[in-house]
DNA sequence: CTGTTAGCGCATTCAA
DNA sequence: TTGAATGCGCTAACAG
């Protein structure tokens, strides 16, 4: 077993000292042209590489983030991960990942294992418990520390820092006035039992647009699901109980099981019922009818966190004058498909 | 912004040497009692943590794993991704991700710079220009360092180290068997262009199936089709072209996209034809008509790589002993829905 | 029981 | 132009 070859077994080799080698590695012209060459040299062939491990603990600088996600089994997120990654990965940044299963407590963990010189910056999209709590005392003492914080898409007011979101609350009354101007009057919510951040803001959408047309909301046209929708005959007595001609879902699977129930009921989409559905995955895409539905731009998303995080790490600033904290939306954006 | 307190803070502050402080915190009873109180209450009460880098400095290990997979926007390698990641994190290791995006140089690029002291060992998916160029350099540079590896799904006999895999050949030929218990009788096969490593073996387990069963291999069943599907013209010809009663799609999408086309020809499903596709993914679950599909139990596969690799670790060996290294194969399940 | 010393691999200041 | 010395934060062998 070959060990990694170190700027002392070089400084050993060639008889010179380890500052020498330090510096002619460096090219600095503190070390004549020749002694350079020679190190150089002998440092390419024996395939010298700087240990990240000492570098950052002499530069007090990891470059690498820490990205901290509710869920990786979930295709906008590992959209958002991978904007962050390559634009990471291009200025020289690594990512670790944790993954905090929606817990508040792991992800307090992860945060504080990564925050112990881990990690020069943080990019987070909160879990759902954190966003009951609200309690965000883990991200105050990391910001305490020195080391910045982006939140993204899982986001919260009551935390002052940098922050990439979609306007949910625009893209679902863009999605619903896209409906009405289809001559649709009676639009039903497909949404989630319990609805925080982003579930609520697309709930006010979807009242606004009603609204701004004139449209009574009837809160009987909403349908809260269970998380993963499998207690069917919720949505079965719907489809029973209620008229509607076209659906606003907060997310594809129950969009695309609410085009499985249209089916079996008889309704032709998109003529008798549309639908609509956030997160432009690949179900929406491959769905039979195809989903019209509100591309996120996760990878937008990600890439615009991963350049505000690098921003806050290379640049001095003051992270108790909240004025140095932006918010960036993205513009989501309505892919039309079959279904409406 | 308050900095992090080391043990030289603590040690100047209580007026010890640092050696006692590290002591102390260790609860070596090589101190005495009330020091070792008065130093554990002194850091709780300022909240010391050790600094992550140091101790890897120090210690030559850095509790972080390695991984490198082809694509993150994928249901399965995230499914793995998550079951290393668990599997890794309850035992105390964090996880350092990168992404080959399917490119050799990316992937040699990303091993290099991880193994620079970054990590203690990779959990690696071959990229498939990888396992076209059979290139596996990099993978010997890591293992000649004492850094250890473990391949997964996609693997190569060529390199010798732990690997985790499903056995795709046997439930490609389990698959069709079970088309064939169904009286199905005119098989085809969709597949990707290039057919390497995991896809190759699908077909090969394909025609094992036919063979056991006497039924002739017909190469026009055989669809290959570019990676995206987008040229739909090749699949509406080859509906047009030929008749067969089941297919076997080597990936979901394959398998939905020609359920799809199976509609608009008219044909009941799973009547007229039967689907089976490949990855139990999130598109098998919901397709209308679900599908019939083999899950590769990837968290299982994560898990079981993070396992043999911290096992490695943690352990000594002897690299240059093939004997050392073990394949684990992940049983492969059917789950039967109403493409069937 | 406590402290001194040395060292992990590297960068950098200062002296020669 | 080169090198000695110092330190990043921590651990551990050894001495007192």
């Amino acid at each position: 077993m070959r060990r990694k070859v170190t700027l002392k077994d070089i400084a050993r080799e060639l008889d010179v000292s380890i500052s020498t080698v330090s510096k002619a590695l460096k090219n600095s012209n503190e070390i004549g042209r020749d002694t350079r060459n020679r190190i150089q040299a002998f440092a390419r062939s024996h395939n010298y590489r700087p240990n990240n491990i000492a570098v950052s603990l002499k530069n007090k600088k990891t470059r690498n983030i820490g990205v901290i996600i509710p869920d990786i089994v979930h295709h906008f997120f590992t959209t958002v991960f991978r904007g962050i990654e390559k634009h990471a990965n291009s200025l020289g940044y690594n990512v670790i990942v944790c993954v905090s299963d929606e817990s508040f407590d792991k992800e307090v963990i992860n945060t504080e294992l990564l925050a112990n010189g881990s990690i020069d910056g943080f990019i987070i999209g909160l879990s759902a418990e954190t966003q009951e709590k609200r309690d965000y005392s883990h991200l105050k003492e990391v910001t305490d520390q020195g080391i910045p914080v982006v939140l993204f898409d899982r986001v919260t007011d009551e935390f002052p820092c940098d922050k990439v979101i979609i306007d949910d609350e625009v893209a679902a009354r863009q999605a619903v006035e896209y409906l009405i101007s289809k001559g649709k009057k009676r639009i039903a919510l497909f949404t989630t039992a319990h609805d925080l951040g982003v579930t609520k803001n697309r709930s006010l959408g979807y009242k606004k647009a009603l609204e701004n047309h004139r449209i009574p909301f009837d809160k009987n046209l909403v349908l809260q699901l269970p998380f993963q929708f499998e207690e069917e005959e919720l949505s079965r007595s719907f489809f029973k109980e209620q008229t509607f001609d076209a659906v606003l879902s907060v997310n594809e699977i129950f969009a695309v099981r609410g085009m499985r129930l249209a089916g079996e009921f008889g309704y032709r989409i998109p003529e008798d019922v549309s639908f609509i559905g956030f997160t432009d995955g690949i179900l929406s895409k491959y769905a039979v009818p195809s989903l019209t539905s509100i591309a996120q731009h996760g990878e937008q998303m990600g890439e615009t966190a991963a350049r505000m995080l690098i921003d806050k790490i290379e640049n001095e600033y003051d992270e108790t004058d909240a004025s140095n904290y932006r918010t960036e939306i993205i513009e989501a954006s309505l892919i039309k498909r079959e279904s409406t």
